[in-house]
DNA sequence: CCTGAGCGA
């Protein structure tokens, strides 16, 4: 399951994310968002995850959380640019 | 270094 995570901290990395996410159950892989012309990160992540049950609670814990002093937005990620 | 647009080639 691809969860979208936003609002995040310009020092959340995807280590940072992938341990807050490991707390409520498997994670697949994390991905940070960073500009590739300022190389500043964007603030918003993606996280993917086996177990959607796992998945469900984490969204459900996560968003609205505080984390590094900002309340993060997590929730379903839209389906990325696959092939049309 | 920075806190704001917020959904990635």
């Amino acid at each position: 399951m691809n969860i979208y995570v936003g609002n995040l901290d310009y020092k959340v990395n995807e280590d940072d994310l992938k341990n807050v996410f490991e707390e409520y159950g498997q994670v697949s892989d994390t991905v940070v968002i960073s500009d590739k012309f300022s190389g500043r990160s964007k603030g918003f992540g993606f996280v993917t995850m086996g177990n959607q049950a796992e998945a469900q609670k984490a969204i459900d814990e996560l968003n609205g959380a505080s984390y590094e002093n900002r309340t993060m937005v997590v929730n379903e990620a839209r389906p990325k640019k696959d092939n049309y």
